[in-house]
DNA sequence: CTTGTTGTTGAAATGCATTTCATAAATATC
DNA sequence: GATATTTATGAAATGCATTTCAACAACAAG
């Protein structure tokens, strides 16, 4: 940087000025500096910048690979997400640092946090350790969660209105006069939980519906097809209606389904979650619970940048809707 | 630093050979130190570590979010090749960048690696812009690819021997007696051109196949979809025989197809790409060429490594192979 | 013509950890 | 017991950009 100065005649101060961007330049001078660190093949260097700025300018994206790796909750549908956020954060000129290791505990992300790695975080999905989250944000790391929506949390969140999606499936099941449902999904994940409370709104207060659970132990797709196919196996009764947390997951029950004569929508309603692309050209095409996709990253990151700047931003529910198709 | 070497009555680098875990304290002192920094609540300035060791330890990834926010070449393969690839590097302790804006220009990268913003690049898949990631090999800056392999290329590629998969639709399509075969993918991608060439392996030297090509314009599930609804309109004969560059994309067809009454696999033999699991369970299963992603990430960083430690890997091509289902 | 204001620029202090080199102490070797 | 070697530790130099504060110039207002 000095010999930038030198050779511009002008101080290290003015050559930071210029290359960061700051405004207290004359045009002649910033133009001048701009051409020879170009000729010199001059670049800043960041973590000189962020050592002495004391901050990182990087966002890190918390992601659960281990169980997305299978087609966990989210199908292609995490991915998106992740493409908004990254827009987002690009906008800002921020690094998203993805998925650092070692945020398994609370230490750790007091450590990242502490240590400058990043000024803050995006956690996609609660998955099963909500409990870490909550000690994580009581710790006053700034923190932005995508994922369920509760009153008594911490932090902020931003999710789907995963009730209404549940309500949605209970009003479409009951319209249709199903009586014997069947929800396919893991409880212990809160959103999750939360479109089978949906689903029992109005179910709950009837004597003639039965809601029976197939309580997913993996995520990937073969194991729930095995599931779903073991389950028709052990019962007499079929269930007239199914609604799968995903529509990877509804596509496994219509297989497996399919392999002992039970076919949808002949035998069963089924509504899935997510709308991925191919749930509109599967044969049968699949009725499924759609969420606002596109402006989640953006939402995630603006609300995380409130948090940064002090405040306590509220938590966000985005709409779902009912995508009707035939089954 | 200074406050933890006082407290624990010993000197500045002693601290810092503690916490960065240099083997030259005695065991004793570690303790010493260990206990203090964590009851100070101190830990190191990791932008300071990185200045003064002039490395990142930080790899970017680049991700064409743009093409595969659609489902691109990638449906949730490029997911799988993405958590490969952060596992890889979390067991290094290298920290993942991901898609860092600015890569649209060879300056871009030369900026982001001079200013130390990363030691070194993971680009997934070239797409069509591979004159660019040539260019920026002759810089000599640290990088591996997924995607095509080519033998006049600058930089190491990894990926999956994409004309292998062609050849095996080629046979497939030919001991089914095809006669009329449909190509559907855009050649713009080196990858996927790679597969119009396999096919087209013993195809070409025979009279009596014809093979058509249906190119893909927008990457977008249902764009593929009009786009094959109106090929088949267009056309009085129609094709016996297709070959899709991706599942997904293989999805859409028989959706589109079976709308005009086209079926597979009674009227037309078809074979998607990428096995992604609903392709398993689709009605008809998809007959699919798989690759091999569990390896993908981990051979992709070390390739890194390798380079990164001022070796020339070879780039290396993983096997595909034909699965066999209904279509 | 003087005082006040705005716009540019530079000197020096600052953010923090690592590494080389040297020293001191402890152990091994002859 | 003397020399060579290893082990543990510290002083000082180094990596690099930003920011405060002051200074100066140029211009406007009175």
């Amino acid at each position: 940087m000095e010999d930038v100065a030198r050779i511009a005649k002008v101080s290290k101060p003015t050559v930071s000025r210029v290359l960061s961007g700051s405004p207290l330049v004359s045009a002649e001078t910033r133009e001048r500096v701009l051409a020879v660190a170009r000729e010199q093949g001059y670049a800043l260097n960041r973590h000189a910048q962020k050592l002495r700025r004391e901050r990182a300018n990087a966002i890190a994206v918390v992601l659960d690979f281990g169980s997305h790796r299978q087609g966990a909750i989210g199908d292609p549908f995490i991915f998106e997400l992740l493409a908004g956020i990254s827009e987002a954060l690009s906008v800002r000129d921020l690094d998203l640092l993805l998925s650092p290791s070692g945020l398994e505990t609370v230490e750790g992300f007091v450590d990242l946090y502490q240590s400058r790695g990043a000024d803050g975080f995006i956690i996609l999905g609660q998955g099963t350790r909500d409990a870490l989250l909550q000690k994580v944000a009581r710790r006053n790391i700034p923190m932005v969660v995508w994922g369920a929506v509760s009153e008594a949390s911490t932090y902020c969140a931003v999710g789907s209105d995963n009730s209404l999606g549940g309500r949605l499936v209970d009003e479409r099941f009951l319209a249709h006069e199903r009586r014997r449902w069947l929800f396919v999904g893991d409880c212990q994940h809160e959103e999750i939980r939360l479109r089978f409370e949906g689903l029992q709104t109005a179910a709950r207060a009837r004597k003639d519906v039965e809601i029976d659970v197939l309580s997913i132990e993996s995520m990937a797709f073969s194991a729930i097809h095995d599931q779903a196919n073991a389950y028709l196996k052990a019962r007499p009764e079929r269930p007239d209606a199914v609604f799968a947390f995903s529509d990877t997951a509804a596509m496994a029950v219509i297989g497996a389904f399919a392999k002992e004569g039970h076919l949808t929508p002949r035998d069963y309603s089924l509504v899935g979650y997510n709308d991925i692309p191919p749930a509109a050209h599967f044969t049968p095409s699949i009725t499924t619970i759609a969420q606002q996709t596109g402006v989640a990253g953006a939402l995630l990151v603006e609300k995380l940048m409130q948090v940064l700047d002090g405040r306590r931003p509220r938590s966000a529910m985005l709409p779902t809707q009912l995508v009707t198709r035939q089954t």
